[in-house]
RNA sequence: GCGAGCGUAGUGUAGUGGUUAUCACCGGGCGUUGCCAACGCCUGAACCCGGGUUCGAGUCCCGGCGCUCGCACCA
């Protein structure tokens, strides 16, 4: 039984993907030229409905009225993603030995000679590569090239020959959100919070790409970076949601169902902006026509979670291949401003005024700049610092550390410091949550859902039960016969459909009225306009509703 | 990356070394039919790539590429 039901879903599977690829859906991409794992086109009926999607997702978080949208390069210097953190966690740094070819991982080489060469830097290891000039394990010899970080994030390089700059293709859209915090805060009238939403490509080099549009090495990905404030009191209205019942997998209870607003109480859901996306995320899902009763949303543990995140919430949707993760919404904390500030010097904040200003009472020591300055030149600087931060109890002359060097300050290098300062307020890192979209696998599923068989005559009946919001063509123009001035009214009603912006209506005279009614469905066209013989005389079409098949007349004047 | 299986028209397939590669659906044209894959005629379209064995390879062998499944990987 069990095994019927595992061989009838994979053949549905398999006619499925069969008819996705004749009806240009989806299909392998440069096929002709032997295909490439991980690769895949959206064909003529998929373009559209992809970009049905995305326009559905931005419309959908510009709606907040405080998300911006932006696009940044998929190109992405090599010390972007250093920053981030992805050079460290995602590839593993390489070199090739100069006499084989072969090619090895440089830590490994470099086991016996440090004691955690996991730690390096590429150019630490290229430096220890040179000076202990290790055997290459499969020739022996000892020359070895430079080190390259590789892996899953895509090598390349910006601009020519030596002077190249080493880059990757971005492995997310996040980062550059990241990197335009200022222009962002600027933007939004330096006021939190506020959301940056991008979708575009995503990169990444998967070992071993498997199950179709699951795991691609391009994929089109959709981020929204929402910057908060984290001692602002949070203003989420979740009315909207208050009778729904969310299927919810928490860490702490298990498979649970429940409003939203009860389990960001309750503390399941441990940030309410959390909540309030996994909301929106639900909504978005079924605008696009993922069917509600295959969502759930799963929380990671704490273990599995990236060390930075208080709290991780993917959407899984259940499909052909079981539950399969389609979005993450995570809160991240500081983590990345805070990473590309530190890395950069550059300041990645947002200045929180106090609700009364503070009387900050300064009373300490400095140095007298035209006296220790001639003296210490260009230690001053680190002098007064260090002076700066003494209690105002010590006596000179004495003796100061300065980056390993001791340093006498005398008594006549200082003076007293004393002074009343009002303070309005500080400067922070927003903290950040993020929802991540993989579209791709979104559209699988959509596809996957509306995807039906059904029988008719004893054959399978393929329909496309696609949501009107997504679908590649909203309208079918059929003239009965191309005969009696039939064709002529069914090319003027397709030409007046098309005009209309945002309207895709085809044409077809090709084969019985039956077949093209079947052709319509199988890529989910909602509603066919047929031009009769009653269409001559009084203007009148009929309309067939694709889920229905009901038809009715209407004016041709009323469409 | 390792192991196993597979690769034939747009799709699904038949083909155990021997004519011009099977069948169905499919696509296009014409005809016919008063609205749900009807029918007739005509027509289009394939052995993944490269080597080898053989008089002869879609078929056997080797390598590559791709697909599927397990293991590993999957911020």
């Amino acid at each position: 039984m069990v095994r019927a039901m595992a061989e009838e879903s994979g053949s549905r599977l398999e006619r499925m993907s069969g008819m996705l690829k004749r009806r240009g859906f989806i299909l392998p991409a440069f096929e002709i030229h032997g295909g490439s794992k991980g690769l895949y086109d959206f064909g003529p009926n998929g373009g559209r409905l992809r970009n049905r999607v995305n326009q559905i997702w931005l419309d959908h978080w510009i709606s907040l009225g405080n998300v911006a949208e932006i696009s940044c390069p998929t190109i992405t210097p090599y010390e972007v993603l250093e920053a981030s953190g992805h050079v460290g966690e995602f590839s593993d740094f390489m070199t090739a030995c100069l006499v084989c070819d072969d090619v090895s991982r440089a830590d490994t080489l470099l086991e016996n000679d440090h004691t955690n060469p996991d730690s390096l830097s590429k150019i630490e290891l290229d430096n220890l590569l040179k000076m202990v000039q290790p055997e290459c394990p499969s020739c022996g010899a000892n020359q070895w090239g430079p080190v390259i970080a590789q892996n899953l994030m895509f090598n390349t390089t910006i601009g020519a020959g030596n002077s190249g700059r080493a880059a990757f293709l971005r492995p997310e859209t996040a980062q550059g959100m990241f990197t335009s915090f200022p222009s962002l805060y600027r933007h939004f009238r330096e006021k939190l919070p506020f959301g940056a939403i991008q979708v575009g490509k995503g990169y990444r080099n998967e070992i071993s790409p498997r199950q179709g549009m699951i795991r691609l090495r391009e994929f089109n990905m959709a981020e929204l970076e929402y910057f908060i404030d984290p001692e602002m009191p949070l203003e989420h209205d979740f009315t909207r949601w208050s009778d729904y019942e969310f299927n919810l997998i928490s860490e702490a209870e298990g498979e649970i169902k429940q409003s939203i607003s009860a389990a960001v109480d309750a503390g399941i859901i441990r940030h309410g902006t959390v909540g309030y996306f996994i909301a929106m995320t639900h909504d978005f899902l079924a605008k696009v026509g993922i069917d509600e009763s295959r969502i759930r949303f799963r929380q990671h543990e704490t273990t599995e979670m990236a060390h930075y995140a208080t709290d991780c919430w993917d959407a899984e949707i259940l499909g052909s291949y079981g539950w399969v993760e389609c979005v993450g919404i995570a809160h991240r904390g500081c983590y990345d401003l805070e990473a590309h500030e530190q890395f950069t010097g550059k300041s990645l904040r947002a200045r929180r005024d106090f609700t009364e200003p503070k009387q900050v009472v300064v009373d300490g020591w400095t140095i007298d700049g035209a006296v220790a300055g001639p003296i210490f030149r260009s230690l001053a600087n680190k002098v007064k610092t260090a002076v700066e931060k003494l209690p105002k109890t010590v006596d000179f002359p004495l003796i100061l550390d300065i980056d390993g060097t001791p340093i006498t300050v005398e008594k006549e290098h200082v003076k007293r410091l004393q002074r009343t300062e009002t303070v309005t307020g500080e400067w922070f890192i927003p903290h950040v949550v993020e929802p991540a979209f993989g579209i791709d696998r979104i559209i699988w599923h959509i596809l996957d859902h509306a995807y039906q068989e059904t029988t008719k005559q004893d054959e399978i009946y393929t329909l496309m039960r696609l949501s009107s919001n997504i679908v590649p063509v909203d309208y079918a123009v059929f003239p009965l016969f191309e005969k009696d001035g039939m064709g002529q009214i069914a090319r003027m009603v397709n030409d007046q459909l098309n005009s209309k912006s945002g309207i895709v209506s085809t044409y077809d005279s090709s084969g019985s009225i039956g077949r093209r009614y079947a052709r319509a469905d199988e890529i989910g066209i909602p509603i066919c306009v047929t031009v009769d013989h009653q269409s001559v005389e009084d203007n009148t079409v009929t309309i067939r509703d694709r889920d229905t098949g009901k038809q009715k007349r209407v004016s041709i004047a009323d469409l």
